[in-house]
RNA sequence: GGAGGUGUCGCAUAGUGGUCGAUUGCACACGCUUGGAAAGCGUGAGCCGCAAGGCUUCGUGGGUCCGAAUCCCACCACCUCCGCCA
């Protein structure tokens, strides 16, 4: 959400942002003019309340001063009442299709993010480590789990339905080796750890901009409850509705949840394997700084640092990618891809995703904090992945995979794992 | 699931229909004071407005009333006890 200030200000702004993001851009010209009309009718009601507030302050002198109140009063008194009863009705519904719309507004990015349609526009700002080599044609990481007995899809899809697998031992202790990493190294720079509620209310789904814009990409309960599909919704959300103290910030939060997705856009997509499914884990990063957008960018860079030097440390190589405007979020003011390796697959693929909001978020969720000069700001709110299960399980295995079928373990999982390899 | 209780402007508290539309303490910020501090004093909810000023705000939403933090109804959250499950 942004202040209705800045979007009567910069009407023409928001609406280039509204195109350039694929959104319907008549939606500024309709919240600017309910913002007109709301006005308007605040003023009619308000000017009435003054004068019921004026009936009634007199009578309070009234019977301060040991008098009653008198007919002619009493009977003002509830003319105005009924005035006011026909004119809130028209007043609430105005303020109420304002409020809404108002969540419909997206954000502007920022100066430097590419304008593009789609994924086309996107720009490789880097491509760091090599592909590993093979002398023999690399496998797809499916195969290799199932032969290594780490995979089971065939009686998961007959229990669960299509993109629902088994991890089987070594496939599970990879994977959670993974995590227990992924926390362990955000532990050490300063994060809170956190396990995350995966089921939530819509107020917080609005809250974090994944409503209205991605209500078809999350199940929901029969409880009205979402499924959330990351643990940035619970953790942007930690301090909904608080004021926080500018010393306390930045806050800093690793979340570890299972992730639910319906990827009804995604039909055809990945049939094979287990790099889209609608269940995951994955362990994420949530930050709040102070309202500054050069701080707030640091961060950026720094929790996209992160994430590099986890696939540094497992030893994949991948590119970051600027997303251009087409193929960001609504709420969204800059975002990065990270893509990792798959050797099989012979391409780069979406593993991480680092996004930052501004106040975006913090306005729809109300997260203040009273800033040095005694002022109450919105914080700013960003999110990264840090590690999303089976995607880069695959990932590992793929880049790891011997001739014979067996799979090298990164190094730094070693140590988890007890061993070096995984045979078939 | 049953019974009872609680929900006040960061925290803690006062306030049961009008004599302050919100008390007091603490914390925090800014200003005054000071050589500098401390202490002391003052200011600090949101919205509309250039301003004067106005409106709103006591978990949320309705209602009663000329007038509601205060009464009524519904909902939400938390606490205690009982039941049930782990």
């Amino acid at each position: 959400m942004l202040s209705i200030q800045y979007i009567t200000q910069n009407q023409a702004e928001l609406e280039a942002a509204c195109k350039n993001k694929n959104l319907d851009p008549k939606i500024v010209a309709e919240v600017l003019s309910l913002d007109i009309k709301r006005r308007e009718l605040q003023g009619k009601t308000d000017e009435l309340r003054k004068q019921s507030n004026e009936i009634a302050e007199a009578i309070k002198q009234a019977v301060g001063a040991g008098n009653k109140p008198t007919p002619e009063q009493i009977e003002t008194g509830k003319k105005i009442k009924e005035q006011l009863k026909e004119l809130e009705p028209a007043q609430k519904e105005v303020e109420t299709a304002f409020a809404q719309k108002m969540y419909f507004i997206p954000n502007v990015p920022a100066a430097d993010v590419p304008i593009g349609p789609d994924e086309s526009g996107n720009r490789i700002i880097k491509t760091v480590g090599t592909p590993p080599q093979f002398s023999f044609t690399p496998k797809h990481h499916h195969e290799l789990m199932e032969q290594a007995d780490m995979l089971d899809t065939k009686r998961a899809v007959r229990i669960g339905g299509f993109r629902s697998y088994f991890l089987k031992n070594d496939g599970l202790l990879l994977e959670q080796a993974l995590l227990q990493y992924a926390l362990r190294k955000l532990k050490k720079v300063g994060f809170d750890l956190l396990s995350a509620p995966v089921l939530v209310n819509e107020e917080t789904m609005w809250g974090t901009g994944y409503l209205p814009w991605g209500q078809e990409d999350h199940y929901l309960t029969q409880d009205n409850q979402f499924l959330a599909g990351t643990a940035e919704v619970a953790l942007t959300a930690f301090h909904a509705g608080e004021l926080l103290r500018e010393k306390d910030l930045p806050i800093k939060m690793a979340g570890i949840s299972p992730c639910f997705r319906r990827e009804v856009g995604a039909h055809g997509k990945d049939t094979q394997g287990i790099v889209r499914v609608h269940q995951f884990n994955k362990v994420e990063q949530v930050v709040y700084t102070t309202a500054d957008e050069d701080e707030t960018r640091k961060w950026h860079e720094r929790m996209v640092g992160l994430s590099e030097e986890l696939l540094t440390d497992l030893g994949l190589s991948y590119q970051v990618l600027l997303m251009c405007t087409g193929d960001m979020g609504a709420g969204q003011r800059k975002k990065y891809d990270i893509e990792t390796w798959f050797p099989a697959q012979e391409k780069y693929r979406e593993t991480h995703s680092a996004s930052y909001f501004n106040d975006f978020q913090a306005r729809r969720l109300n997260i203040k904090y009273q800033a040095g000069d005694g002022s109450k700001k919105f914080v700013y709110t960003l999110n990264n992945t840090m590690a999303a299960s089976p995607r880069l399980l695959a990932a590992i295995v793929e880049n790891f995979q011997q001739k014979d079928g067996s799979i090298a373990i990164p190094t730094v999982l070693e140590e988890f794992m007890g061993k070096k390899l995984i045979t078939p």
